[in-house]
DNA sequence: AAGACTTTGTGAAGGCATGCACAAAATCGC
DNA sequence: GCGATTTTGTGCATGCCTTCACAAAGTCTT
């Protein structure tokens, strides 16, 4: 029961549920229902419910969830219990904004490597921490680390043979294209261009309808 | 035939369609085959083919796709065919790597205006633009344009409110949480950490498995 | 202690999306 | 001009996700 398989769509809403709880973790809410919840993560009541369903009975029918509880144990299951280590590769502009992003530290994750080739960069402070090359990461990297790639799109594939050369299993790939890996990598995707393609699509469309929301739901009230 | 319903998970794919065809375009390659335009897309030649057959019938059988045409079909599909403009909220880290990314420019849209409320920020310039406050952007705001939110979570809201009040119907959002906006607006949103910690959950659970992308799909060979 | 009330957890149904397999349609070679 | 070959377009089956609706299980009131 405590192991049942999770679905893909649950699990990419977990992460939206842990966030609505955070709030209520700080101002000490106790319990919250189901229809409080879905109402702050901006999905339906009956989804959070057997989204929550898929991670054991965690809920108290009559009451609600226990909040403290259920914040644990989605990020047990997300597997945060301890941060995960982060190498940004590319010190563009894009890779500045990430790494001055505070909002990894709050959410499990632990910025431990800035990546650069470009000599000029290398060395510089960003954010407080030192850019190094590609050679000093792969001398000091042990431990299980996410990489993510913010290179320009035509390093993007040198750069992930290189990663998962290192071990690496997990990428977040924001240069566009399609990059290749072996099957036990796991790599996701933002590519910013494509989400105002869609919005366009439907700009131009939809005079009527507009709705859609990328995998969470935009709200209503 | 022209005007059928296309599925949201179809025009989710388009534009990554359009940027595979791009090299093709310029390459001066004249057909391609859903065999290998699906290979370079990081998709199933059958998935193609039928994402494809909901704009109509462009390919010619035992041939192929004429890359121009369909390129340019989709490209007035998605109602690329005169730049969007584009308005950026909110010009801190992200807001600045935003501003001077070349990539929307190249796939069809102009950033138009660069807004912030921090006067040390407004009336300086970034990427060649100078930066206004809301006020100037809603005075000068006339046509459709689309509103990307870099501003704080905690500001996200309000911005929100006001951009919908200037008419605005298609938002992009960076800032982690939900907004609350009305029916014929549609809001995407990016989450970054959100995608750090749907890797992390596969990568902790999944000695095995792991493969899963975002919405695309990572590619093979 | 029992009945009223609240809210969870889930079975069942419907809707979407994906993948398969093949007929239809076009080209090419002779 | 015809058969072999290629590749599209799509009907069908399968599986996944979402939504509905309600029984089960708890609390609260009296
Ligand atoms: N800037 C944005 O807002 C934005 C938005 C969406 C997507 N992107 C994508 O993100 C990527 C980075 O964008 P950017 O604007 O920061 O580009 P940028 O040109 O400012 O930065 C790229 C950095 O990568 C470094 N680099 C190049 N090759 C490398 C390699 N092999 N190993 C390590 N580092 C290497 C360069 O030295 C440079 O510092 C691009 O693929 C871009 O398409 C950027
Ligand atoms: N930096 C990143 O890489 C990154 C990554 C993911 C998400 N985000 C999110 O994107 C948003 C921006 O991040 P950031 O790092 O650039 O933050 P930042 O603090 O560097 O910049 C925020 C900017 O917004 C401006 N601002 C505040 N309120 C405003 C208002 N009402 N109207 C207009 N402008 C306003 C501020 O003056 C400031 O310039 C945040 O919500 C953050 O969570 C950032």
């Amino acid at each position: 029961m405590t192991r049942r398989d999770i679905p893909d769509a649950t699990v990419a809403r977990l992460p939206v549920y842990l966030r609505a709880l955070h709030p209520l973790v700080t101002a000490g809410v106790e319990v919250v229902s189901s229809e409080e919840l879905a109402t702050i993560a901006g999905v339906r009541s009956a989804g959070l419910r057997k989204d929550l369903s898929y991670l054991g009975s965690y809920g108290v029918r009559g009451v609600g969830y226990d909040v403290e509880r259920l914040a644990s144990e989605i990020t047990r299951q997300l597997g945060l219990q301890h941060p995960w280590s982060v190498a940004i590769i590319g010190m563009g502009n894009l890779g500045h904004a990430l790494a001055a992003y505070s909002g990894f530290a709050t959410r499990g994750f632990r910025v431990q490597w800035l990546v650069d080739r470009d000599p000029a960069v290398v060395g510089t402070e960003i954010a407080g921490m030192r850019v190094v090359d590609f050679e000093q990461f792969a001398a000091t990297v042990t431990e299980q680390v996410i990489a993510v790639i913010s290179t320009p799109p035509v390093a993007a594939q040198e750069v992930a043979d290189a990663v998962v050369e290192l071990g690496v299993r997990s990428i977040l790939n924001f240069a566009p294209g399609v990059l290749s890996v072996p099957s036990h990598t796991q790599v996701r995707k933002v590519d910013l261009a494509t989400e105002l393609q869609i919005l366009a699509f439907h700009e131009q469309r939809g005079k009527d309808d507009a709705r859609i929301a990328t995998d969470g739901i935009e709200a209503s009230g």
